[in-house]
RNA sequence: GCCGAAGUGGCGGAAUUGGCAGACGCACUUGACUCAAAAUCAAGCGUAGUAGCCCUACGUGCCGGUUCGAGUCCGGCCUUCGGCACCA
């Protein structure tokens, strides 16, 4: 029986309950089904949800419980991603063991989950600190060691002091730590690299295939990955016997060179002091440049400062002597550590040039003109012109001059046409405890060895100190870093570093796909039934970060044969913040709302309403107080008006005879199918759920009309109504939904399992339409006329009407443009 | 500097293919109900002119263009946000 008021929190009790119990969403691969999997990002354990969460996960749940109700089987599972810092600061500080913090924090997160209904599988939850998981983490480093990709190397690294350890390239932003905003600093250091570098060209091409993602996350990764084309050539030392190799992007410049410039790393800096009487104080300058901090080496508006060495290469491709300087602005990790110096036509080669006083020779005019050294106030540096004092070059249009230079560099032997990216590879071991750790033993016969497959996980030991600097926490473990050879059986130590976890995110979503798998970490054939990913969801922040690396990983498995398909994400959804007073919800600003907080004054289903219908989903949500009372004022007024139909909805009439519909009958019939259009496309084709949700709010107010209309309801045609409202809301609302359908529409079956209603094309048919009338392309009138009034009639009327007579006064009209059903424009002079 | 996204009432936002700008909601105003308030139901609500309706003019960041007709298309700017940036 329902109650005459709504009240969530009882109903919110009873469902939830009743889902988990009957396990509702619990799904199985269904070759007769169409499948579709739907994914929201796993959080971390913090401890508790925030509305960037409850945003993420109502998307989500929305599009996963349409497309059960559209026919489709699908997966829409939740996880941890539950390694990490934070865990790892909880024991520092106070006491508590990592895995206590992170299991404790996701039994409260699982709580607030399911507190707000959502649709999760949840016999497929996964937690990525766990031995089943973390054991096939360490199983992929394996695959990818044997394969290569995984590789120790000494490097200059970042070290983030504050943090104990080092970070990738992707985890410093503007030179400082993505999670503590220190200042990252260089060291040199022997770490594990995973070559991400080897897919470079591949992971760029293929996000032409990703049509389904937002250009901006494209451009993201493509800016990223940086690559670009050009000439690599080299200089001859005569008095070294020596060479230097630079790289540029502009060979059509190449008789411009007057001088070559090398990073403070270079390893010719030393050849080049052996013997220099300027040996110390190059080596001082050296020593100074490799002191300054990234942002400082790297800013554009730091000072460009050089030393000459004294020493001269030759320009393969004039003969001329040029001096070689050693400078602060040249990067030794990127092309080939040096560069060719051409002032006239690089900007920071003249800002060089003119600080030392070195030569400028122009080499390329623009199309009209001469360029005159005297007139120029910085380089030329247009993509477009015409080659001049260039030897046999010169005359030629300057991509014509790129390719003949190219060309004869590698005619004469000294250079060829390279493709560089600005893509490093990804550094992947950690000096912290919290993480999965390397799967590698030390031996002082054998080297490096792998821990054999069986032996996998290599788990965590718990006799750790936390504070141990800057070594893992693991190296202070007797019983963990003492072991014996797999294969020669002599005294050995293992690495004590532990996995970077956006390792462990880089294949959480093909562990759902079979979870409880203990032979391998997915089994190929659930693996092709459910992957890829069809619709993920998650924060513009993670465009390079986890998406990049979850590409790259899913590549690797591609070609080890274990999946056949190559982009683990087929369509992304970056989701907007939620911000207060225009500023992003944070502690220190003080506009933090917890969604437990709300959900205890109105409920799940308010929440989720109203998150859904305050903004598209890729902008940002300005949360508003008043906004969720309306939201909640909906779901009574939802709630109010089936009460109010439920003596038509008792005589379960569920059909009608269309041919005796009065006209507040024809009228809502046409409103409840043109709803029915208009939310399937919203949901289905836009993700406009704002404008799904406002079709349905106009589909109540039609309810409301049509109880004022003074006449009998049509019990059939608000059965019809009903039905349909219910259905369409419950993927937004799942629980009042639910219990409105089982006391007012079925109380045998549930509203989730329902079909998602159709709409008959017959049914959004009229019989009369408004057209707008103008003259000259201005409103001058209205008229309601009949749906199949031909051209002619139109014209007719149109011209007839007193308004537009007036407007047309004198003039003459040239011609009348008809476009039935909607306007008639009279154009007159 | 390069790349990307966006600019519409008091506010969040609609307008999907070039065809009535402002759907829906919030806020506000009024009426009904009530002793009263809340809740609810009904109505109004871009700006200006008009007591008021009708009506008229203006109106989607700015300037220009195409078109019978432009928030939407084209050219040129401005502003905001985001990404990359001494990458040769």
């Amino acid at each position: 029986m329902l109650e005459e008021r709504y009240s969530p929190h009882a109903i919110e009790v009873k469902w939830q309950k009743y889902w988990e119990e009957n396990k509702s969403f619990k799904v199985e691969m269904d070759k007769d089904k169409p499948k579709s999997y739907v994914l929201e990002m796993f959080p971390y354990p913090s401890g508790n949800l925030h509305m960037g969460h409850v945003r993420n996960y109502s998307i989500g749940d929305v599009v996963a419980r349409f497309r059960t109700m559209k026919g489709f089987n699908v997966l829409h599972p939740m996880g941890w991603d539950s390694f990490g810092m934070p865990a790892e600061n909880a024991a520092i500080k106070h006491g508590i063991p990592p895995k206590k913090w992170t299991l404790e924090n996701i039994a409260n997160m699982t709580r607030q989950q399911k507190a707000l209904g959502l649709s999760y599988d949840w016999d497929r939850e996964v937690a990525t600190c766990k031995e089943d998981y973390y054991k096939w983490t360490q199983w992929f480093f394996e695959l990818f060691y044997k394969k290569g990709l995984a590789v120790k190397k000494k490097s200059a690294v970042n070290w983030c002091d504050t943090c104990n350890t080092v970070l990738a390239n992707e985890q410093v932003i503007d030179g400082k730590c993505w999670r503590c905003d220190s200042v990252v600093e260089k060291k040199d250091l022997e770490q594990w690299f995973f070559k991400i570098t080897d897919y470079a060209d591949e992971l760029l091409k293929d996000l032409d295939l990703l049509e389904g993602w937002p250009e901006r996350v494209k451009t993201m990764q493509r800016n990223w990955i940086g690559r670009s084309e050009g000439l690599e050539f080299s200089f001859e030392i005569p008095e070294l016997q020596e060479k230097v190799a630079v790289y540029t992007t502009r060979p059509d410049t190449a008789f411009g060179v007057t001088y070559v410039v090398l990073a403070a790393e270079h390893p010719l800096v030393e050849k080049i002091c052996a013997n220099n009487p300027k040996a110390v104080e190059i080596k001082a300058f050296c020593d100074k440049v490799r002191n300054q901090s990234d942002i400082e080496r790297t800013s554009s508006e730091s000072e460009k400062e050089g030393i000459f060495t004294g020493v001269y290469a030759i320009n393969p491709f004039t003969g001329r002597k040029v001096q070689i300087w050693i400078t602060n602005y040249v990067l030794y990790d990127y092309g080939t550590g040096a560069v060719m110096g051409v002032p006239t036509h690089d900007s920071r080669d003249w800002m060089f040039a003119d600080k030392y006083g070195l030569e400028k020779i122009v080499v390329i005019n623009p199309k009209d003109k001469e360029l005159k050294l005297e007139d120029m106030t910085d380089a030329y540096e247009e993509k477009e012109g015409v080659l001049v004092n260039s030897g046999k070059f010169t005359g030629m249009e300057m991509h014509e001059g790129m390719q003949a230079i190219m060309d004869e560099a590698e005619k004469m032997g000294i250079g060829s046409r390279h493709v560089n990216y600005r893509l490093r590879d990804w550094l992947i071991s950690r000096q912290r405890y919290w993480g999965a750790p390397i799967p590698i033993i030390y031996c002082p016969h054998c080297g490096e060895v792998l821990v054999p497959e069986d032996q996998l996980p290599v788990r965590l030991p718990e006799d750790v100190d936390f504070n141990a600097g800057s070594v893992s926490p693991l190296a202070t473990s007797e019983s963990f870093v003492n072991c014996t050879c797999p294969k020669c059986g002599a005294p050995a130590k293992r690495e004590t570093d532990t996995m970077d976890t956006f390792l462990c995110s880089s294949w959480y979503y093909l562990r759902y796909t079979d979870p409880k798998n203990d032979k391998a970490p997915f089994a190929k054939k659930a693996n092709q039934y459910w992957g890829p990913v069809d619709q993920y969801i998650g924060g513009i922040e993670h465009a390079i970060l986890h998406l990049l690396y979850s590409r790259f990983f899913l590549k690797v498995l591609r070609d080890a044969g274990m999946v056949d398909y190559d982009e683990p994400f087929a369509n992304l959804l970056t989701q907007g913040m939620v911000i207060k007073d225009g500023a992003k919800m944070s502690k220190s600003l003080g506009n933090v709302v917890s969604p437990e907080e709300i959900l205890e004054k109105y409920g799940a289903d308010t929440a989720r309403l109203f998150i859904m219908f305050a903004a598209p989903p890729e902008r940002e949500l300005e949360w508003s107080d008043q906004g969720v009372e309306g939201s909640f004022r909906f779901l009574n007024r939802v709630w109010r008006i089936v009460y109010n139909y439920l003596p038509q909805l008792e005589q379960k009439v569920t059909s009608y005879d269309t041919a005796g519909l009065t006209e507040a009958d024809k009228e809502l019939r046409r409103v409840v199918h043109g709803s029915i259009k208009k939310v399937t496309a919203d949901i289905d084709k836009r993700f406009n759920f704002n404008t799904a949700i406002s079709t349905m709010m106009e589909l109540v107010n039609a309810l409301y009309a049509y109880k004022e209309a003074k006449q009998e309801a049509n019990a059939g045609l608000v059965y019809e109504a009903i039905s349909a409202l219910l259905r369409m809301l419950a993927p937004f609302v799942p629980h009042i939904t639910e219990e409105l359908w089982r006391g007012a529409v079925d109380a045998d079956s549930s509203v989730h399992a329902q079909k998602w209603p159709e709409y008959s094309e017959d049914a959004l048919k009229v019989d009369n339409v408004e057209i707008v009338l103008q003259v000259n392309g201005k409103v001058r009138g209205r008229l309601t006329v009949p749906a199949a009034a031909t051209k002619e009639e139109l014209e007719k009327i149109a011209l007839a009407d007193a308004n537009v007579q007036t407007h047309i006064g004198d003039a003459k009209v040239m011609k009348i443009i008809c476009v039935p059903g909607r306007l008639v424009n009279i154009v007159a002079k």
